[in-house]
DNA sequence: CGGTAAGCTGACGGCATGACAGGACAAGTG
DNA sequence: CACTTGTCCTGTCATGCCGTCAGCTTACCG
């Protein structure tokens, strides 16, 4: 429970308080989206929010605090993810299924989110514990999910015990969040959207299972 | 050949002047891989290099500029990755041992270039053709090698018609160069470095011939 | 209506940016 | 050795953003 949204200096913000601190989120949203990160300056975000700069300040730390705030509301959207794997079959048709359904969601997911999961990567990747901590959650849902699925498998005997099932779900979802990200560069090695797809499900079966998906 | 080097104003740099420059670059890199890339300031560059803002300026254009330089050079370098594939072998042990070399040398390298690889994938990512470019050069001497090679299996039978060579490849490489850039994060999922090369070199065996590789 | 706390902003010192002109320096010339 | 030439570096300056504070306005409550 965090209780009550303060501001910087201790305050609690009360109804006009909070909508202007969910206005300069938005806007700081919408600036994400349209120019570089490191362009990102406060005054603009202020601007485009019709306040002040001071304003600003009464809220957020800074341009990064902000960022986190963002990445935090989105971050339990994306623990939804689970369900794209959890308890579904990796059998046959339903197998196919599931990985069609996964890649699906998840490559929908990263494109409504694109602008803060860039920083948020960024971050995680500069070695920011706290933009880390936000890039596991999102990912960890499927990746657990993920990685369950494939030691159940295990214990059935159908895929190889020696396999490090938390090691192969880690580098299927790095994947799938990677191609997620750059979706745009594939176009330039002229693999379209629809070609993307039918290939990242047959890796994600092939990786889960070791067999291809069946038809 | 780009002839010589140019100062911003257009004159011809001497050999000091390039070893200024060069300075200029190197510590540059320094800051990338010890402070986030928002945070690196031209004047802090300048200081550690023990000459002035105006300095650097006559040389780049901005941070960016630099960065760009910098990532150029290892763009060149990068294509040297090349070899780890072109005209290897996919069968049987042989097979088995270009997947374990090919994991081995991506993360290698990347490891080696950290800091300016994750600059360039935000750039790309943001949508900025000019890192984005780089970013190909690096990964298309690998994804076309790849590509060359699932390509070749088709055509004599060993892997499915109906799988898009330039999508799988592509998709692969953006496994290796996610894993590879958040190495340490892996950590946090109980994953060791040791664990994780035996299980990309699994997958990416996996999604070239569609087998698991031999022991 | 007066008190209190929330909400906002103008203004300010500080620092980075980016441009310029001019000084320092090395190398060649007579 | 003085002089010239062209490269190289920096002092300085206008501009603009950062981050903070005091103080004003607004809303709520008894």
């Amino acid at each position: 429970m965090t209780g009550q949204v303060r501001t910087v200096d201790g305050r609690v913000a009360g109804r006009r308080g909070q909508a202007t601190r969910q206005k300069l989120l938005d806007c700081l949203s919408e600036m994400l989206s349209s120019s570089p990160y490191r362009d990102v300056k406060v005054i603009d975000v202020a601007r485009r929010a019709g306040t002040s700069p001071a304003t600003f300040y009464q809220y957020f730390p800074d341009v990064e605090g902000a960022v986190l705030e963002i990445a935090e509301a989105m971050a339990k959207e994306g623990a939804g993810l689970t369900e794209l794997v959890a308890g579904r079959s990796w059998v046959g048709k339903a197998g196919r299924q599931t990985a069609e359904d996964l890649v699906e969601g998840f490559l929908t997911f990263w494109r409504k989110n694109d602008a803060i999961l860039r920083v948020v990567d960024l971050g995680a990747a500069e070695g920011d514990k706290r933009f880390y901590k936000i890039r596991m959650k999102i990912l960890n849902s499927v990746n657990n999910s993920l990685a369950d699925a494939i030691k159940d498998l295990q214990s059935r005997g159908k895929v190889d015990k020696e396999i490090n099932a938390a090691a192969v779900a880690g580098s299927l979802v790095a994947m799938l969040a990677s191609v997620a990200g750059h979706q745009k560069g594939f176009q330039s090695w002229g693999v379209k959207q629809s070609e993307l797809k039918p290939s990242l499900t047959l890796l994600v079966h092939l990786g889960v299972t070791g067999k291809k998906p069946a038809k």
